[in-house]
DNA sequence: TTGTAAGCGTTATCAA
DNA sequence: TTGATAACGCTTACAA
């Protein structure tokens, strides 16, 4: 085994060339005459050459890293969009460098600081920690996902369409009051979008509804004891009434679910259900729920083009940076399932 | 903003030290006088420096990079093990360039071309398709996770003990016969070890048993009618009798429970039903379900463990490779819930 | 179409 | 304890 690296050098003696002529070779090769790269191509097999992309970085100063700072990959949600990102690779040639910051603030500073030293030429950012004017501030090309981002592009699903097309569902299939169930989201979050879609439908049709913001907790124990007393509430005040109840998420309704299963041994006829985010246990429920579809690829796919976007534009010799940043949204996809079955 | 950026150049300059005095303040202070190194830091922040990896890497061939070959993030499985050896950069201090191969042989070879041409120091393999042999080639410290590995390190659970602990545990429970459902798994598979568990116990117990091997589709459908088929035969052949099924994986187990849920608004008294990984799906369950636990944190970091001594061996002098590949295994652990209720 | 030579920003070697 | 100088492997004017 040729222990040694094969440089440009190499090749250049061995053909007798330049290594500026080998350089061309890959950069511009039809610079070269066809029977030059010929014995070029016929060098780099009989040396085995292997390419070398940091001396390339340090001379031309493009690494072709993208940092990303997701919060983690527990959610199932966070590994869908990180997978379509790794995806976006084959498109557009972009490695990526992953952190996952497990929202600590100062940890995440930290990975920043650790992916600018790699001179990484733009940044995706979901974890929701620093606040965009400081991931302006980095001189980067950023854009956040689903999260604050008044100084900094971003994409986001259209969560207000999503509220909204929730909430007509359950209108639609025949409920008399509707809820929505839901954690204290602040407002410059994209997702409380989902709470005015709901208040702003039940308010045009003028259906009698509930917003149930409350506390339910870090993990899947606490809020299966904060839902079940929720449910319970609402079955206590509105026995009989047909209640059409819109949750925050899959995890949340499939909870739901399975409480109404325990106490009557499937889904009474009185209880329509969505969640949202159309995330694995949404199929794989008890029963099949109904939720609001995030396009996750074309939310991947749409965070990469804004920020290659902005990266080619640093490239230019006189680069002409947006006016200001620019939001993308896109448009969820209502899924009906068999919690929000409509009358027969 | 100083577009410019600040080099040892400069600092060297503003300091009256030499470049190299700038450098022995980062990888050898001691070197300094105490108050010369209160000089440079002083003229670091007047500066603002922002170090510069790239150069780093190539001046002394260190990239700290890792890469990592996995299948996909889609599974569960693969994101929390992907979690967890971010998370290990707290420790090691390697960073990770991640790629996710969707069991395409072809594209997965050119992401490893690709990040050797990154001079990673070493990889994890999660993904099934290259031969460990070909990994081994490539002459960069490899640690394979849960796959064949017959040439390379690896770590894997102990599949053949999650085997054996969860047919023992339906066999305690009081059941008379017993049933594994699994895929045609490849005998030098790890996962393997499971059929090996099931079927030593069942012998050695000489309880009546039957190894169930099917077809069960790529999809969550497919998956859905193999398994309906199936729990069908069961039925049929044997009513009435208490019976004992050990699945593949939580997801499997699910379908089982769902579907006999369906079919009798509740967990009939003669089934008792374990799955395989405490992946989310079996905390979630309608019922909370039975499973073996991979114990994921521990994996991720044995195999950075591993992998980190192999590539600490080869900056050594006079390196001395390990004699053959070290396969590490990891215990599971048996978590029982209310799909194995004991006999009363 | 090809070559020369000066970088890119560090680290490593030797010498002082 | 410090400094000069040569790598590291490639790109990029500028020349020819």
């Amino acid at each position: 085994m040729g222990k040694q690296k094969v440089t440009f050098d190499d090749i250049a003696k061995y053909t007798n060339f330049s290594k500026t002529t080998i350089s061309r070779y890959f950069n511009n090769p039809d610079s070269l005459t066809i029977k030059n790269q010929e014995i070029i191509a016929q060098a780099l097999i009989d040396l085995d050459y292997k390419e070398n992309k940091v001396a390339k970085i340090l001379a031309n100063g493009k690494t072709e890293f993208v940092g990303i700072i997701i919060p983690n990959l527990y959610l199932h949600y966070y590994s869908a969009i990180l997978n379509q990102l790794l995806a976006s690779y084959e498109t557009f040639g972009y490695k990526f460098l992953v952190f996952a910051g497990n929202n600590n603030e100062a940890v995440e500073r930290r990975y920043i600081q650790e992916l600018l030293a790699y001179n990484i030429e733009g940044m995706i950012v979901l974890s929701h920690t620093i606040p965009s004017k400081e991931l302006a501030s980095y001189g980067i090309p950023v854009v956040t996902i689903e999260r604050e981002s008044n100084y900094t592009c971003s994409v986001d699903t259209d969560n207000y369409m999503g509220g909204v097309q929730a909430t007509s569902l359950l209108y639609k299939t025949g409920c008399e009051i509707l809820f929505h169930l839901n954690v204290d989201v602040p407002v410059f979050v994209p997702s409380y979008g989902r709470i005015r879609g709901f208040l702003d439908i039940c308010r045009e049709q003028q259906i009698p509804h509930e917003l149930l913001l409350r506390e339910l907790g870090d993990t899947y124990e606490e809020n299966r004891q904060a839902i079940q007393k929720t449910v319970d509430e609402i079955e206590r005040k509105h026995p009989g009434k047909r209640k059409g109840i819109f949750l925050a998420n899959d995890t949340y309704a499939n909870i739901l679910l399975n409480y109404l299963f325990q106490l009557h041994g499937g889904l009474p006829d009185d209880y329509r259900i969505i969640g949202f985010d159309n995330s694995p246990i949404s199929s794989e429920a008890v029963i099949p729920t109904s939720t609001v579809g995030q396009q996750i690829d074309k939310i991947a796919f749409t965070a990469m083009e804004l920020l290659v976007e902005q990266m080619n534009e640093r490239k230019k010799r006189r680069p002409t940076p947006f006016a200001g940043p620019i939001h993308k949204v896109i448009t969820p996809v209502l899924l009906e399932r068999e919690t929000t079955r409509r009358e027969k």
